[in-house]
DNA sequence: CTGAGATCCTGTCTGC
DNA sequence: TGCAGACAGGATCTCA
């Protein structure tokens, strides 16, 4: 599920457990993408929650002496409950206690993961990562002398979190339909006016899409947990055979790097 | 170093 | 209805 504006929605929606000191946590299973380290109640129990964060799709939980990586991988999400609700649903992997609720991590497909450590940014999934795409660094001249190198196409290479963070699947395929931009393109053949238009756009899209979350907070974290993950106005993801909405077109779909790709074959000609 | 393909895992949908 | 196979919003790893 999770891309940049979804991972932002998450942390807004667990700001409130700033300052909060974590009573214990409960791992159902420490299974995940990698093993959850078994000390991790030891090591976290008591403390305070100084300041909760967003690094790329990554949530980082700011404690005095550990910092506290989430990743909620392409199934997770977390929820609030009560601190005395016995509820459990199926896919619950871990639960961080609170005086009053707790905060429960469920990922069906455990591509997710939790670590703690002493430095997040030197941490091996975070220290490689690029700029964040609504930063200032992520600009046109950032992105033309990164493509350069690059062999790959350029769908993939936004994809890339090495390039730029927070793009996934979906929003790769938005970007590059509002920047006329054909998926298929090398990299490297990118023009410097087409990094502005991918780099603006970026910024654009992952800005409505947060703003369009945030509407959603309550159904997003709603105890059942079933309410619809919002979607924002999607112009060529899972439209195969659908009109363009720019021209007459219908949007074609095809696999790129193993993940489905979607386009309108006239509008990013 | 790069890039392509396999891989981890469960749930859901499609087609026979 | 049952069941096999494809596919899903991620990203690492292995190998050429």
């Amino acid at each position: 599920m999770p891309e940049l504006p979804e991972v932002e929605t998450t942390l807004r929606a667990i700001k409130s457990f700033e300052e909060k000191i974590v009573e214990s946590i409960s791992i159902h299973n420490p299974n995940l993408r990698w093993l959850v380290d078994k000390d991790i109640s030891q090591k976290l129990s008591g403390k305070k929650i100084n300041q909760i964060f967003r690094r790329a799709k990554y949530l980082i939980f700011d404690f005095d002496d550990y910092q506290l990586i989430v990743h909620l991988g392409m199934s997770g999400t977390l929820r609030i409950m009560n601190r005395k609700d016995n509820f459990f649903k199926k896919h619950d992997h871990a639960e961080l206690i609170f005086e009053d609720n707790k905060l429960i991590y469920n990922d069906p497909r455990r591509f997710g993961s939790i670590h703690v450590t002493k430095s997040y940014k030197d941490h091996f999934l975070i220290s490689s990562l690029g700029p964040e795409p609504l930063s200032r660094s992520f600009c046109k001249d950032y992105l033309f002398k990164k493509i350069q190198n690059s062999k790959t196409n350029i769908k993939n290479f936004i994809m890339n979190q090495k390039n730029v963070v927070g793009i996934g699947n979906i929003y790769a395929s938005e970007i590059l339909f509002r920047s006329s931009v054909d998926p298929r393109r090398l990299a490297q053949t990118i023009s410097n006016s087409e990094c502005n238009l991918i780099t603006s756009n970026s910024k654009i899209i992952l800005k409505e899409a947060i703003k369009v979350g945030g509407t959603t907070l309550k159904d997003f974290f709603s105890a059942e947990g079933s309410a619809g993950y919002f979607k924002i106005q999607l112009n060529v993801y899972d439209r195969e055979n659908e009109v363009c909405v720019n021209c007459e077109n219908l949007i074609s779909k095809i696999t790129q790097n193993q993940r489905a790709s979607y386009f309108c074959n006239i509008c990013q000609g």
